[in-house]
DNA sequence: AATGAATGAGTCTTCATTCAT
DNA sequence: GATGAATGAAGACTCATTCAT
């Protein structure tokens, strides 16, 4: 019975290290990856440079990662699910589609507010040549929940009859460009100052 | 002697491409630049493609440009100067402020549908790290013309009362959206389409 | 308990393969090394692919060897006493020292032609830097028997008064290129085709 | 007329540069390549040290060679090229067949002799990947002038009806290990001792 | 004994830039 | 002005090896 338990201890044990500390290092590099982008750009980060801000090897970011490229294009996918979580955060569908349109642009503006990184990162990635070779890299949660609810607005008739895929960008640009201000200027956002760029948002696509 | 003469045939011929007027070969290399950038990114172009692509010595660039980053910003300066001037076509004082704002957007709208690599460069500039490093230099026929229209019409009272600074971005945000998808979709452009477009810009800024 | 239980059996099936017996480890990685050695080279083949193919972490590869290179050295004299064994096959004293030759030649073709990996694997290794770095590190069989038995034979004045050290090379370009050359040929050898390239080398070496 | 020499020198100046000093960096690299391969193998002998070794820039490497992959396969045809030329060095097509079988044998020897590390580096290199990546990269010359030789011998009966692609390496493997022997012994060969190894090869082939 | 995540030195290769012509 | 061969620093990536478990 003994040598039955001494195998347990020592299998399980085995086991233990796939399932406890996970992916703090996996996540240490997309975190590193995120702030260095944000401030020097794809090409003014170096793998090495990653690899010292996340306190890891060199070599370490291959384990996780086959290459700079696939790095930078699943840090893109994780960082829209967050997005997109943060977009969906008390989502409720009893509200009027108005007020959960609100509801949607607030926390994409408080997300973008919150995580500058993130959002610049977006910015950079959208309009680099990685999201045009990789199109089909991208977050599910962001194309189902928050795209389609864009969709849902345009078949019930809120919004003008424009293509979703122009509803998107039109929004962000402007969410981005109040965030970008925002932030450069230093402010102190207050509640109206959001709901105020969301209103130039909602004024500008709503049915008129 | 013929045999002198034969050589300064071949030779000449070689180096007609190379002889002709003043600054052809600055341009060429902005143009060449521009379209390598707008397909390849800023890292994805060494400066040996756009010597090839102009049809120039690599080293001849530097006869012209002290760096790569000197290229990239006069490359941006001068590209934002065609924007201004575009913009600024037809351009009629007498015309009521609506008017002239919409003329305006139209003029921009048709110059990153007719000038997409140019669209696609300045996005990139101003999401990269370039923007932030060398934020002294722009276009100043942009900033005086451009800029300057949109704060009359605050200053008027023909909009919301938003910053202007945070107007421009606004307003580029969702024109690029516009013209980005209708290039991507391959879609001839009416001017139907462009007013509509400029519509949701109109209503989203305009005093209610 | 049942819970126990139920981990033990899936745990140690996992495990199973990996507990049996003895050096099956040792040897798996041998055999490993050898084929890809074959396909790919000693430079283009990286210790996790041999660990891979060997179903073996890559770790364990060091409880039985020092180093790559060691590893491959001893691969090489695994490889070359499996090979005299191989050409002492059947050796029979009382035949005469033709028949003898004949049989040895006859065998050695016959090991390279069923042992492909291992014919280029020792080709690939003489011609090797490990070869000249290591001189020492080699089958005393095939040196004692496989050797010695040549020694014998120019002793004996069978062969032409050539050096043993350029008797042995010789014979094995020969055997080598036919081999090669069936193999590649994908041809199946029959015992006259062998009989024909001894005949190559006997009429070669022995004395007119 | 002055302006016109003024061109012509100024013209031809540039010219000659590329008709002069040539590709000496290229064969340096070459030689370079030869010598480091000879001692080091593919694998132990980094592109820096060939550099260094042809007092060349690493970079410039990659101005006459894609990669390292291109540089080796070059540097074998260029060296199967020097092979043939120096086997096919004073044919004499009115001379019997075996005359001139004996002089291309004791050519081929003496260029083994004396380069060394062409001999080696050949071996290595049919003996790796390279060969069977690449069979189509070889020296035209080789396979028309040498091969087409020995083709000859075999179809006008001199041989024994071996193919001839069976015939070559056997040859080749039988002087090579000549070569290597009296390398390694440091002996001076006199003509007859490589008169002595080619009777090896040609008893062995000749028709009974 | 066995694992495989982690390491980091070392490799190939790129590319902005220089300079002799 | 123009050339393009040459440079060499810097980058992405590999892989033999180690070590905590």
């Amino acid at each position: 019975m003994a040598s039955y338990l001494h195998y347990i201890t020592f299998l399980c044990d085995r086991m233990n290290v796939q399932l406890n500390n996970s992916n703090s290092k996996r996540d240490a590099i997309l975190n590193s990856t995120l702030i260095l982008i944000k401030e020097y750009g794809f090409h003014g980060t170096p793998m090495s440079q990653i690899a010292k801000h996340a306190n890891v090897a060199a070599g370490t970011i291959y384990h996780y990662f086959d290459s700079k490229e696939t790095l930078i294009v699943e840090l893109y996918i994780r960082t829209k699910d967050q997005f997109a979580e943060a977009i969906l955060q008390g989502y409720d569908e009893s509200k009027p589609y108005k007020d959960r349109f609100f509801k949607f642009m607030i926390n994409q503006y408080n997300f973008y507010i919150q995580n500058e990184p993130a959002m610049v990162f977006l910015e950079q990635y959208i309009n680099s040549p990685f999201a045009k070779n990789f199109p089909e890299k991208d977050s599910i949660l962001f194309k189902e929940k928050v795209i389609g609810f864009f969709e849902d607005g345009i078949a019930q008739g809120y919004f003008k009859n424009v293509d979703p895929r122009l509803l998107g960008p039109t929004i962000r640009g402007t969410l981005v460009a109040a965030a970008n201000f925002r932030l450069s200027e230093h402010m102190i956002y207050s509640d109206e100052d959001i709901t105020e760029v969301v209103q130039i948002v909602w004024d500008g696509i709503k049915r008129q």
